[in-house]
DNA sequence: GGAAAGAGTGAGTGTATAGTCACTCTCATG
DNA sequence: CATGAGAGTGACTATACACTCACTCTTTCC
């Protein structure tokens, strides 16, 4: 393999462009209703060359996965830096905060759901769960609160998976109501 | 060659036991990964009776969801019936183990993920959102908890099924002990 | 100029699958 | 025992989709 020039290869900036189309098509449609068409149509190339980019459809799914657990610790770790004070209910509070305007237009949320119910495909099981990992982890160490304070963050925000892709908080009922009651909306 | 069963059944009798492959076909597969295929195999009868019987894939998905809620409330039920004593306190507790019990085998929960994936699907999307309605009434009346007790139940209810599908309680990690401590593990 | 490597694609292949339809078989009833 | 309603199916259609391959075009470097 000779050296080419020092320019980045098209291929190298390709793909994470292709993997940004990923995230967004695969959200809506997720692994078994999108089609590698129709993330080559929104990254305007063949479909024919998403396969020299990503050797199947598994892979892409999770590099768009990837993509997505990049940026929700991002968002995480802008939040915590951005706290009233840095006590660990005022950073993890910060921290739901920044993931509610993060999934404020559902992509990154609707993801994650879709990756939930393909977790027994071994590749993106695995990419789940390293990605769960790191963000457990990090609210863990960033926030320094407990291990049950980081336990109910979760489990609060899988409440809002919920409450999102059932779209309940469209609903004027009490017990739609109930569920939704102090979660945070985007604006 | 297939034995035809010299007994004929009637189509009233059929449709639960369709249902009832239904809802282990499409835990498994999920929505767009299972087929009719697999689901008339599953009840032993052939593909074109399904849609004699449920006139469209989605209808036959919506009737497996039905049944999951179904089998769901009437556990919940028993279970706060053999609540120690019947404070709210009690009475969640024991409709949180009977929900564990319920679910030990996976195919419940796993149905219930799945149907949040597709919930884009309209009939879906009302079956689902019925469901938790009546889950989250009954929840609330049994038990006379407040509703944030209530809203605690679901939450942890949903940080239940992220540990279950993606099998986060045979990871020997602290996050991951993390996140499923004091989740009840049936036998 | 020209060779080599890589970017990118058009045109397929093989297979799967939702849904249909014309048909046969069974059985309760008169 | 004849009939008709309903149980049940084999064979089909039409379409879609993951993946492949032979090919061209572009850039780089001598």
């Amino acid at each position: 393999m000779p050296e080419r020039s020092s320019i980045l290869s098209t291929a190298e900036v390709r793909k994470p462009v292709v993997a940004a189309s990923a995230v967004r098509e695969f959200a809506r449609g997720g692994f078994h209703g999108t089609t590698i068409a129709d993330v080559a149509r929104d990254a305007k190339i063949s479909p024919a060359y998403v396969f020299k980019l990503f050797p199947s459809k598994e892979r892409l799914f999770v590099a768009a996965l990837d993509e997505c657990f990049t940026q929700i610790l991002a968002s995480l770790s802008n939040g915590a830096d951005g706290a009233e004070d840095q006590s660990p209910e005022a950073v993890l509070f910060a921290m739901g905060d920044a993931y509610a305007r993060l999934i404020s237009d559902r992509t990154l949320l609707l993801l994650q759901v879709h990756a939930q119910s393909v977790a027994e495909i071994e590749e993106v099981g695995d990419a789940l769960r390293a990605g769960l990992a790191q963000v457990t982890n990090f609210t863990k160490e960033r926030s320094g609160a407990s291990d049950e304070a980081v336990q109910r963050f979760i489990a609060y925000g899988q409440l809002c998976h919920l409450i999102v892709t059932a779209r309940i908080e469209e609903i004027p009922e009490s017990w739609a109501l109930l569920l939704s009651a102090g979660i945070r909306h985007p604006a």
